[in-house]
RNA sequence: GGCCCGAUGGCGGAGUGGUUACGCAGAGGACUGCAAAUCCUUGCACGCCGGUUCGAUUCCGGCUCGGGCCUCCA
């Protein structure tokens, strides 16, 4: 049994899915116009391993997993403009980017990836139902939705309507009806893209495009909506508004899933503060997506997580334990149960606690069980000695290429186990000065040497 | 100002009405030519003040501090 907090009843609850067949989830994805930073990355790592979970309770097939990219937004606007570059060009760039870094988490696709721009006819036939229902207006070009003909607005964040209405905060467009209002459709200046539309040349609200494609891929009503914690309100707020409204009132998601945020420097990671690290940034340092998959999973996923170079370097600590345990020799071998981390993440996605009992199976040497709890949470799937020795960290590019080679960034295998091979004999003539000044010599170009009753082992630091 | 969340040992982070995880780092020991790795041992943690209770870190109230949202934001 999996139990979820749910956030619109501030409670868990057991996750009953309406067709345990096809579970259906959303999670809120990516504004494609710059590098995703660590904190961008949380949602799809968390809701990656819910999908996991699910796909082990209910079967392989029993999930459909959709995250959207939205591919048309002022931002992207802003960002071609200052290249001057077609939108197109920085949507591209900007996706693959983002695909390859979660790719570099071990995140494992969606089912489903739509694009805002390829459902520009469904927003605006559901726009025109919202019109056609009394809960949108067409203003100044603009399609609004009318906020206060809908009662249980503000109902998933628990903020009172007649303030929100009341305490507009910044300028408020005189065409608004209500100042809670928010944009459906709004117009599209020549140069700017747009799309024709009964309300004439435009482009989608941001809010919209979710609702849209919702319904377009999963239906009326979904199993899980998930995202970060910043977009309960207004966005997800508006989602239900829109979806619901344009339902007949039918639920838009039966479970709301938030994750907290990440934070730096006591605040939270965001592009306008500008505390941010990028994913790429930390692969380029020479951390493994794996790493910062475990980093990110080490605080349950409702909870604020601080990022910091500690955190990193436990992380790596960590991992390398588990599969230092990996390289042992197989254990007794036991039909694998790993049904602990299964109960952990059953509950409200205990990662922490999943990750302490994946430590308790290594104990055990049960490496089959490790696996495939591992494979639950999308760690440990490495070939161990891949994971100490194969890939020399990646270093980044700008660093100077003579720098690279005195990190042991090209020290190759065969030079190793050269210089292994050479130590052992200094060994047997006891001549252990040399012995250790190949070690150290080693050492000092990243390489760690560990002698075993088999023989001496190698890996990277 | 409004709404919401959190406060656990050097660090990270679970959990619990009464014997308190786990990881990282540290200390001691075993092992080792020395290391490393591994194994064993070890560490008087639950923000403050009240209340409920036989008993609270765990429940309730207040306070302090921190964070999030209220504007684009994962």
């Amino acid at each position: 049994m999996i139990r979820l907090y749910d956030t619109g009843a501030r409670e868990k609850r057991e996750f009953v899915p309406a067709d345990p067949g096809r579970v259906t989830m959303y999670v809120c994805g990516p504004t494609v116009y710059n590098r995703a930073h660590i904190g961008n990355a949380r949602p799809p790592v968390v809701f990656d391993v819910l999908a996991r979970l699910i796909r082990h309770v209910y079967g392989e097939t029993s999930l459909v997993h959709a995250a959207n990219v939205t591919d048309v937004e002022d931002k992207i606007m802003a960002a071609a403009a200052a290249e001057k570059v077609p939108i197109e060009t920085i949507t591209e760039r900007y996706s693959r980017f983002y695909f390859e870094d979660l790719g570099a988490l071990g995140v494992r696709p969606p089912d489903v990836v739509p694009l805002a721009t390829r459902h520009i006819p469904q927003m605006i036939a559901m726009i025109a139902r919202l019109i056609e229902a009394g809960h949108a207006y067409p203003a100044e070009g603009h399609v609004l939705f009318d906020v206060p003909s809908w009662p249980d607005y503000g109902r998933l964040s628990r903020r009172p309507m007649d303030e929100m209405i009341a305490g507009a905060r910044v300028d408020v467009a005189p065409y608004k009806r209500s100042p809670a209002d928010f944009v459906l459709w709004k117009p599209s200046a020549p140069v700017q893209p747009g799309w024709d539309s009964p309300w004439g040349r435009g482009r989608p609200g941001w809010h919209i495009e979710c609702s849209a494609m919702i319904e377009a891929h999963l239906g009326e009503t979904i199993d899980i909506h998930g995202g970060g914690l910043d977009l309960e309100f207004p966005h997800h707020e508006n989602e239900i508004a829109q979806s619901s409204c344009a339902h007949g009132g039918a639920p838009l998601a039966r479970y709301w899933l938030h994750n907290g945020m990440l934070s730096m420097a006591a605040s939270k990671m965001s592009k306008s503060l500008g505390n941010v690290v990028t994913v790429g940034e930390l692969l380029d340092d020479g951390h493994r997506g794996e790493t910062l998959r475990f980093a990110l999973l080490s605080a349950q996923y409702r909870q604020p997580l601080e990022w910091s170079p500690q955190l990193v370097a436990q992380s790596k600590a960590t991992l390398d334990r588990l599969y230092r345990s990996l390289l042992a020799p197989a254990g007794p071998g036991r039909a694998g149960d790993f049904a602990p981390v299964v109960e952990a993440l059953s509950d409200d996605l205990n990662t922490p606690l999943a990750l302490a009992r994946l430590g308790e199976l290594a104990k055990t040497g049960d490496s089959a069980a490790l696996r495939k709890a591992g494979a639950l949470l999308g760690l440990l799937q490495d070939d161990p000695l891949q994971w100490f020795q194969g890939s020399a960290p990646s270093v980044p590019d700008r660093v100077d290429p003579r720098l690279r080679e005195e990190a042991g960034a090209f020290l190759d295998p065969t030079e190793i186990q050269l210089r292994i091979d050479r130590r052992a004999e200094a060994k047997k003539a006891r001549d252990y000065a040399e012995a250790d000044r190949i070690r150290s010599d080693l050492a000092a170009q990243g390489v760690m040497l560990e002698d075993g009753p088999a023989g001496t082992t190698w890996r990277r630091a």
